[in-house]
DNA sequence: ACCTGAACACCGTTCAAGT
DNA sequence: ACCTGAACACCGTTCAAGT
């Protein structure tokens, strides 16, 4: 898990080391930006290196944890988020809107986080100011446990499906087919509503202050 | 994509085919339940139906259009879903409560749905109940497009990201070692909630119930 | 219409060996 | 400590050829 960390400068001594474990993890990002989750391969990584993939498994392990390695940096990197707004709901609502943009941000943490099932730590970031606002807001104890593990799996779980939305045409077309595959008999500005792409900004802005204020009205 | 429907009985005639477009798809289910997504290949598959590999590609194209077409199956399997309770409110929940009971109930379809990033079809189920129910609400037009796509997120994202929860302990514990790493000052209560795996069917409950409430609430 | 074998272009991973 | 080449055990897919 934790071999080789040093070498901080290139320092091209005889007995140096050709990459550092920080050169892969730096290059297999790149290629995880360049062309995603699948782009990323032992010995695509290796050959842009210049070593040979044995090389890499010294480094890292294996392909499994140098994933799991990516995400980690990623997750660090983001910075914390802070409540806006007067009203506790308000307050709320504003941390789930800035960890949704703050994951929408780093799009390619989505591919590696699916790819490992880490999808549960998209939770993450949004956790300590949703504890801090709600105890804000009056909720304690385990009433506040639920209502914070209730807007985190909101806000990851519609990031984890809003990119059938947009993007990725070749899926969202079968997706478009089964989803507006049914006529809504009646009220054509209902159908219209559904088969045409809602706004995602708008839909999670609607559902999450929906979620947020009836767990804070019965306080 | 319509290849070869015939042959509905073995009819061990000279000219006939050793296998048929669902005996692929039947031996690839099965796979799948076995030893889920990542055990069916293309060529266990092949030596499973005791033909070569290339067969199957006449029968279903590739492995991508095979996968498509076993979400497809396990979809069209699935019932109807009746709501059941008496205020719009309770019916509305019963509707996604009876949703995720339908979903789970097939686990391999989440593998499925994930390796193909078809996420989004996880919200078909509850469609049509959702429509029926937030009109009888008294819902109508654009709101009502809005108020049903809000509950579908919200049913499909939970289940996405539970599993994450249950299950699936290798990576539970990468998930649950961030996500405990924080101490909640001042209110153990709270961090023993948050620290505890929650019980997704409360969590769920809870989540979907405050946000009916208040999209049936403004009528 | 249905099936075959051969071949291509990839993978991740292990291991014994080098310096 | 760090890197190598060889080898293993897989993949998905295409193609020309057979019946």
């Amino acid at each position: 898990m934790e071999q080789s960390r040093a070498t901080s400068k290139p320092a091209a001594a005889p007995g140096a080391p050709r990459v550092t474990r920080d050169a892969v993890l730096d290059t297999a990002m790149r290629l995880v930006r360049e062309s995603g989750t699948e782009g990323l391969s032992m010995r695509k990584l290796a050959a842009e290196l210049g070593v040979a993939v044995t090389s890499i498994y010294w480094h890292v392990g294996n392909r499994d944890a140098l994933v799991d390695e990516l995400v980690d940096r990623v997750l660090r990197d983001m910075g914390t988020i802070r409540a806006a707004g007067s009203t506790p709901a308000d307050r709320i609502v504003s941390v789930a809107l800035a960890s949704r943009r703050m994951i929408l941000d780093r799009p390619h943490l989505i591919g590696l986080v699916r790819e490992r099932g880490l999808d549960a730590l998209l939770m993450l970031p949004a956790r300590r100011a949703l504890v801090r606002e709600f105890a804000a807001a009056g909720l304690h104890g385990a009433r506040a446990a639920l209502a914070v593990q209730a807007v985190q799996f909101q806000v990851a779980g519609f990031i984890m499906l809003e990119r059938a939305l947009t993007g990725h045409e070749q899926e969202q077309a079968a997706v478009q087919a089964w989803l507006s595959e049914v006529a809504e008999g009646g009220d054509p500005e209902l159908a219209a509503g559904l088969n045409v792409n809602a706004d995602p900004d708008e839909l999670f802005e609607v559902a999450v202050r929906g979620l947020v204020e009836s767990l804070v009205r019965e306080v």
